[in-house]
DNA sequence: ATATAAACGAGACGGTACGTCCCGTCTTGTT
DNA sequence: AACAAGACGGGACGTACCGTCTCGTTTATAT
């Protein structure tokens, strides 16, 4: 009978994150900053969470949730761009470029938390790419060879890795993307 | 009046910053642990870097340039193959890997950093592969209208992709990645 | 519904500060530790007495109220000696010494603690030494006129003095102490 | 050649000791409290003192320095009155009594404090003592076997132990003490 | 050959954040 | 109602580095 969490905090939490990443930039981020914000004692963040990239992590993934959804038209290469243009969109117009950008910065010297993105991001994404892809192999519309493992990472691996150096991510290039990865360069 | 760079103390900070990476991770670096290291004042990192980033980067590029040279044997797929296994074992038996996931997580919040590293490393290898591509090209190997750029990004940004999310690294991979870049998924 | 005081938890708190100062000292003494190794919830500490001094002090009364009982065998000066002696013994050869030292400390910063030292302690003491001392100055081994309130002062106060500063105490400080005191310095 | 001790730091951090000590009391200070009033990072005040209490000790020993020294007007009875007078005037009327019970009570679990309360503040008094008695003696003023070093303890430790009980403190209660000292209680 | 001024090692400085400990208050079930 | 358990907002701890700032001490030209 312990007391139990309190999701009023929990929450605060989160948003003061949110709030600190697109107002100073996820370098000002520290655990100090967002109990300050959340009007949070540090403990209660060091209670739940393992570091602030996990904090981030998870309030990126909540408003990466909706947007992933994967729709099936019918048309595997329409459908895959037209998600894919969302998630540019995501990245551009909201703090959630920035907010992963922190969280793959902080991974780099944090197993714990890369292994989370694994968990949380990609092995969710892999696991509807992977069904909808199946779809579009019965259909015709991939080769019955094609390796789908790796058709994902070009076309997610590509957008993170240009979103990491700061490169241009605009629809245009995501037609470009696909085309390779489609049709292949020869 | 030695209004001279020294030497000796800047190929004793580079070795220092290689020598902490794969002691302690990149993550145990800082200004003050080179500098112990290395036996060098803190000013003088400061005089002549902008940041541990931009060390780590000097240091990395360092042992980069020899294994980026493009190979033409008249073969462009092949070449291709035997360059990107050529950075892959750099990355998994040398520090380079540590090293660069380091500088890519410093460049999250570093623009500077992030654009030395474009024109450090990344339009360096764009030129080399415009040129060999261009070659391929002309003989046919890849389409006319082959958007160059983009296959570009491909190749050397899934493999940074791996990279960074810790996923494996080898040659069977690079195999499986030309064959979707090469041929297309339909 | 037990609207009445558990006698087991205040027995283990007391029990549990005494183990805690001779163990590790009064400096790690803290609610939290008391509760702890009492398996006691923080809030019945909380609920009884007002901050650890409060605690230790009462657990040091425990073990004092046998030693300060005043003997009369006719002879005040050696009465007086063979008190002194057995106070100085119990500050030497129990945890009585850390856990008064420890009470002092944190009545420096706690009047009400102080205040409770005074009542608990030093009141009883002036009471019986006075007592005790009118019955010597009747026999006429103290002066008429002896100032008995100062000398009281003077045979503890100076035993207290040098417990604080951690200095040496033994019976034959208590003999020089005495001599002093009964016979002046000139 | 390391740069060199700056002695504007060191002052700030004194006063800004004594200031908080009398505006707010002992308890409220710390050494971050120190460090903001002063103007000066936490480092700085560890890297020449162990702990707070050690800051008080010499801010302390500044005050009191000069109330110390030892008059010698040919009458010793008189002389020791008029000096712990000034003692007891510098306790009830200036900060030094707030600061010295704070370093008393700091040093009750830090020996390395108490022992240089010992060496800073007893241990001159007792050489001065000392001296001043001896000439005393040879005037006669006090008795040729008289126990100097207990005499001693009992002047000043009886008014330490009525300061850190909170004790009354007056002129009248110094020739009380001194009546008895001198003369015994038969 | 010498003077001189920049580069250098050392490290003190005002700061910020770290991750931990404990404070005193506040639930939440259990006895 | 008192209790064990423990989450909470808060404050201080002592440490690590940050980037800036003196300090003397090399040291390689420019006289």
């Amino acid at each position: 009978m312990p007391a139990v969490r309190n999701e009023r905090s929990r929450q605060a939490i989160l948003d003061a994150s949110i709030a600190l990443i697109d107002e100073l930039g996820y370098d000002k981020l520290s655990i100090e900053a967002i109990a300050r914000r959340a009007g949070v004692g540090k403990q209660t963040i060091y209670r739940w969470w393992s570091s602030v990239g996990a904090v981030v992590l998870e309030a990126a993934t909540q408003s990466l949730d909706p947007v992933v959804a994967f729709p099936d038209t019918g048309d595997f290469f329409a459908d895959m761009r037209s998600q894919l243009v969302g998630i540019v969109e995501l990245i551009t117009t909201t703090g959630f470029g920035a907010a992963y950008r922190g969280v793959m910065a902080a991974g780099q010297s944090d197993p714990g938390l890369l292994e989370a993105v694994y968990t949380e991001v990609i092995e969710q994404n892999e696991t509807a790419f992977q069904a909808r892809a199946s779809i579009a192999r019965e259909r015709g519309e991939i080769r019955a060879d094609a390796d789908v493992a790796t058709l994902r990472d070009i076309l997610y691996g590509v957008i993170e890795y240009r979103l990491l150096h700061g490169m241009s991510l605009e629809a245009a290039y995501i037609d470009a993307l696909l085309a390779v990865a489609f049709d292949g360069a020869r």
